[in-house]
DNA sequence: AAGCACGTCAACCGCCTGGAT
DNA sequence: AATCCAGGCGGTTGACGTGCT
C-alpha cells in the first residue's frame, strides 16, 4: 500500500508565497506553535500544503533567520563540515546560527561549489603541470545539455553499529562518509532556536556537549585530511583527482594563522566530539 | 532593444524515520 | 510485528533576475 500524500492537492496553492499567506501563518505560529503541519492550513486559512507551510516557517519565516550575505567566517564552516559530514545539510546549518539547510545547499551548490572546483583546478594544474593544457571554455550550454556529473562516489550508508564496527577496527575511507539520513537528536533539533543551539554549543560544558554528540549517529571516520600543502589547500586521504569523487579537498578559504574566531571555536569543538 | 544563456534560490517532491496504535 | 501518520531531510525543479551578444 502507497503512502497517502500529504495533502490531497487539489485546490491547494503552489508557488512563491504572497505576503498575506505569510502573515496568516506567521500570526498562526505565533499564537498556536509550530507542529501539527497538517492541520495547519486549514485552521490558519491557508490553501497551501502543510509542508508548505512548515518549509516557508522554517526556511523563511521564523524569527532570527539571517538572510544572505554569508561571510567567508561561514563560507569556511560550511566546507570543512561538509567534508566531515558530506551533504548533510541541516546539520551543518545547525552549526550556522540563523542559517538554514536550504540556504546552505543552495549556496553550496551555487558558489562554493564553484570555489572550491577552482581551487581543485589550480591545484590539479600545479601537480599535473607537464602535462596537457586544458582550456576552460565558458560553458554555453544549457543546463539541461550540461555534461553528466562525475559518477557519484558509492553511497556508504553506515549505520551507528557499522559505524562503531569501523571506529574498533580503525578502518578508514577516502571519502567523506555519508550515512544515511538520520532524524536529528532533540540537541540538534530544528525546532530549537537556532540562537540557542549557538549558545548551548558554544559555551555547554564538554561533557555535555559530548553526550549531545552521542545522541547524534553521526560518525564521522578520521581520514588524515589536514595535510596543509603549499598552496594552502588541505588535501586529505582521498583521491587525488576529484573532489566531487568523495576526494578530501579542504581549502581554508579564508583561513589566518591565529584568528580566533567563533565559528572556528565552533569548528574545534565539533572536531573534538567527533 | 531584443533575444538568449546562465545564475540564483524559493519551493516542491519523494523518501525516510520515529512514534503511536 | 505490522501498519499508519506526522514530520524531517536531501535532491531537484523552475521562475525570475541579470548579463552578454
Amino acid at each position: 500500500m502507497g503512502r497517502s500524500p500529504c495533502c490531497s492537492k487539489v485546490g491547494l496553492r503552489r508557488g512563491p508565497w504572497s505576503t498575506k499567506e505569510d502573515t496568516l501563518l506567521s500570526n498562526y505560529i505565533q499564537l498556536h506553535g509550530e507542529g501539527q503541519w497538517r492541520s495547519l492550513p486549514k485552521n490558519a486559512g491557508l490553501l497551501r500544503c502543510g509542508k508548505s507551510c512548515r518549509l516557508r516557517w522554517m526556511n523563511y519565516l521564523r524569527p532570527g533567520i539571517k538572510r544572505g550575505n554569508i561571510s567567508e567566517d561561514e563560507e569556511d564552516l560550511i566546507v570543512r563540515l561538509h567534508g566531515l559530514l558530506g551533504n548533510r545539510w541541516s546539520l551543518i546549518a545547525g552549526r550556522l546560527p540563523g542559517r538554514t539547510d536550504n540556504e546552505i545547499k543552495n549556496h553550496w551548490n551555487t558558489h562554493l561549489l564553484k570555489k572550491l572546483k577552482g581551487i581543485q583546478h589550480r591545484a590539479a594544474k600545479s601537480t599535473n603541470n607537464n602535462t596537457k593544457k586544458t582550456t576552460v571554455k565558458k560553458q554555453k550550454k544549457k543546463k539541461v545539455a550540461a555534461a553528466p556529473p562525475p559518477p557519484p562516489p558509492p553511497e556508504v550508508k553506515v549505520t551507528t553499529t557499522q559505524a562503531e564496527g569501523i571506529i574498533n577496527t580503525g578502518t578508514t575511507t577516502d571519502q567523506p562518509i555519508k550515512p544515511k539520513p538520520i532524524r536529528v537528536s532533540a540537541v540538534f533539533s530544528r525546532t530549537n532556536s537556532y540562537d540557542s543551539l549557538a549558545s548551548n554549543w558554544t559555551t555547554s560544558s564538554s561533557e555535555a556537549a559530548a553526550a549531545a554528540a552521542a545522541e547524534v549517529v553521526s560518525f564521522v571516520p578520521w581520514p588524515p585530511m589536514f595535510q596543509l600543502g603549499g598552496d594552502g589547500v588541505c588535501y586529505g586521504g582521498g583521491e587525488e583527482d576529484d573532489f566531487l569523487a568523495g576526494g578530501f579537498i579542504l581549502p581554508l578559504l579564508n583561513h589566518h594563522e591565529g584568528d580566533v574566531n567563533t565559528l572556528d571555536q565552533v569548528y574545534d569543538e565539533y572536531l573534538q566530539l567527533l
